[in-house]
DNA sequence: CTTCATTTTTGACACGATGTCGAGAAAGCA
DNA sequence: TGCTTTCTCGACATCGTGTCAAAAATGAAG
């Protein structure tokens, strides 16, 4: 057995952060091989192909997210919590020079695009996958929230709502970059959640 | 001179439909061509690229889609128009099959993605453009509901809520392909917007 | 220590995409 | 009829993905 030249996670931060900054189409092997050092050809060798080395490398930035997402919204009142939420959100989609948007719904809009190719589903599912987390973390701050008379509608349908718009804050820091603006929405949006009539 | 031997409608209508249902980057002009009947150098002589080819398509789009889009939000009671809106949206979204999603969500994340390309920068005003005067139909809209006593909230950041709804609504579309999720999250939408507290 | 088996590395190759270029073809006009 | 202008067409350069076989490096067995 000969051993590995590179690291194995290196290669899938490196990659990862490429993909993040110009999309998975727009990145190629030859530049990921160029910034971590390796050849081409190893890559193939040890992740099989283009996507599947993005897949690997989504997951373990879904991972990494999902445990911040879990610490944001463990603390205070609800309409912290969900202030929380936003923030972690809207900071995620800025972060980079320039800011790299959402890599989930960029992957989504760029993978889950092509008709039935294979990858792209397993692609796909990935995405989707994270969104119903996050979805679901968001529903139990709200049950929770419900328990202690700080939310009186419909814990499963505010969620989808909540996380409908930070979707919709994705394709929005795209078309605007204004950050601003973002924050506005979301503010609004938790409003619109909490002041609710009864529901 | 001599006359070209298509038309230039038709290329148009040709190469958007390629485009949305297989992504810019997944559309390559010999697709095109074959669909066409055309040569693919034809096509270099009369659009210059292969962006600057989707960009025209794409506003040939974005024109008919606005006339839509006034008709839909023209007619009823606030709720039945902004009903209206959402089923219209929706609709394009699911069009075809299997269904196409949202073009101009799927540009901005494909094509405003990579850093300052030049054409990727005309492309996302393209885009921004579309989501701008969808905003602003839609303020008029709530504003005009104000006037007759139907709403009582910001009719501008309501506006800027629900277009970044539908945005939302575009990215879950390609992440579940449920529609009768879309259109519970758009009619909850309506009643959050309508149903809110004194403002 | 030598030999062997296994895995990684490496470079060459096939293929398809974008975009350029120049030669040839087809019209309009003098 | 001949000239000019534009379009069409095929060849080419370049870059991307993905495959393959040969070479290199290591651990284990004799």
């Amino acid at each position: 057995m000969r051993p590995r030249e590179f690291d194995h996670d290196d290669v899938l931060r490196i990659a990862f952060d490429q993909f993040w900054r110009k999309g998975v189409r727009g990145t190629s092997l030859s530049d990921i091989a160029r910034d971590a050092g390796v050849q081409r050809g190893s890559l193939y060798n040890a992740f099989g192909s283009k996507e599947a080395l993005f897949l690997q490398a989504y997951e373990r930035y879904a991972g990494n997210y999902l445990l911040a997402l879990q610490k944001a919204l463990g603390m205070g009142s609800l309409r912290k919590r969900l202030t929380a939420f936003f923030d972690l959100t809207i900071s995620n989609f800025r972060s980079g020079a320039p800011p790299r948007g959402c890599p989930t719904t960029r992957g989504l809009m760029e993978l889950g695009a092509a008709e039935g190719e294979g990858l792209d589903e397993e692609a796909r599912q990935a995405f989707a996958s994270l969104v119903s987390r996050i979805t679901a973390l968001v529903q139990d701050t709200l049950s929770a929230g419900a328990r202690r008379g700080e939310f009186n509608g419909n814990p499963a349908a505010a969620a989808l709502h909540i996380v409908t718009v930070t979707r919709g804050l994705a394709v929005l820091e795209r078309a605007y970059g204004d950050e601003a603006q973002l924050r506005k929405i979301a503010s609004h949006t938790i409003d619109l959640v909490l002041d609710k009539k009864g529901g």
